[in-house]
DNA sequence: AAACGGACTTAACCCGGGTTAAGAAATTTA
DNA sequence: TAAATTTCTTAACCCGGGTTAAGTCCGTTT
């Protein structure tokens, strides 16, 4: 089933049209490789042990990424919400089984490109090849700061830091999510939150 | 003063005559490009606050990289050895001055590549492009690791596993240092390896 | 409206790592 | 070789976050 215009968010056609300055036959041609997939919430967009064999673009809904220790518990890495793209990059990249869980937060709607049919439009539109070497080059930025904050800041600060950085999150995020993303029990964030705020 | 083949470590010539398939030709245009630094053991290649210009491959000796905060405490981020790649990542790319201090830890000779001769070159020579491009993407798998480590693991479970990987570390970087990639005070290491040995 | 289940909070106790301070060991310099 | 400096260790005390166990709140179901 094709994916028609008015079903793309504004944010996706200006990615390709005004950033990376596609003609509309180049971004046409682009589209006719997505496929639209729904991710209700609570449900896996992937698990550790498969192979990401594609990249979706977040058209609406947010995830979370988390990996899951030997004892069973799960670790969140990150989040994602609308027009970001979603893939567990190691498995992506080496093509063998990953180590993330990829779940809904809220509701999803996906448009997904497989390795194969990027790979292929990589070659023919040099373009998007450099837009994705683009995220990349951030990715390992953002994946290095988050690096440094854990290692930097108290549990404290990086709750601070969220509130200032993403406020956001705390809307569409539950607090146990926002917990094991800051590296702590959920318990933990509610006694820190009401040291805060009787102070 | 040029580089002479004997100077260079078989690792250097081997990555891309043999893993690169570089020609004679393409190899010898290559090196002519790199010169030769000496860093002395605790000096600075790189402050914060400096842009990185150049990448380095160390042809001896071995470096941490670390970040300050505002507290003034160093957070090593990592340790660099023979035959790595050396750069404060971010600021090379953006161009922007750096957060990340990167200092000898032994005596140190590198052999480096301004960023203005590296690019021109990857443009020259498509496979160094690719051999840079897949050291990139080696580099993000690795910090997530580092990340999904520093979330997962214990100080204890951190420290057994550094000694499992890379044991070597331990013949070459002072503990103190050890301390603070492992994010703990040195006087904790030195408790934790105490609880170990009598255990 | 009552019952249920999930999300969030609260509290008591415990423990690992931070902090501070001192001393021992190793390495460098005189 | 002695002195000085740096590195590593030990110990006592403290505190933040983990753990366990209830309890509250709230939306959904029956």
């Amino acid at each position: 089933m094709e994916l028609y215009r008015s079903e793309l968010s504004q944010h996706f056609v200006d990615t390709f049209i005004k950033k990376m300055e596609f003609t509309e036959e180049e971004f046409n041609y682009t589209v006719s490789f997505f496929k639209r997939q729904y991710v209700p919430r609570k449900f896996f967009y992937l698990k550790a042990g498969q192979i990401a064999m594609q990249k979706a673009y977040i058209n609406k809904g947010s995830t979370r990424t988390f990996t899951m220790d030997e004892k069973g518990r799960e670790h969140i890495l990150n989040f994602s919400f609308e027009d970001w793209w979603l893939a567990d990059f190691e498995s992506y990249h080496t093509g063998k089984p990953g180590t993330k869980y990829i779940q809904a937060v809220e509701d999803c709607e996906l448009l997904c490109i497989s390795k194969e049919a990027l790979e292929k439009l990589e070659i023919e539109i040099p373009k998007l090849k450099a837009l994705f070497e683009m995220k990349q080059k951030k990715m390992i930025f953002s994946t290095m700061e988050r690096l440094n904050e854990v290692k930097t800041l108290t549990a404290e600060e990086r709750y601070l830091n969220l509130i200032k950085k993403h406020p956001q999150i705390f809307q569409r995020i539950p607090l146990q999510y926002i917990a094991s993303y800051l590296d702590i029990e959920p318990q933990s964030l509610s006694r820190l939150r009401k040291r805060l705020s009787t102070k």
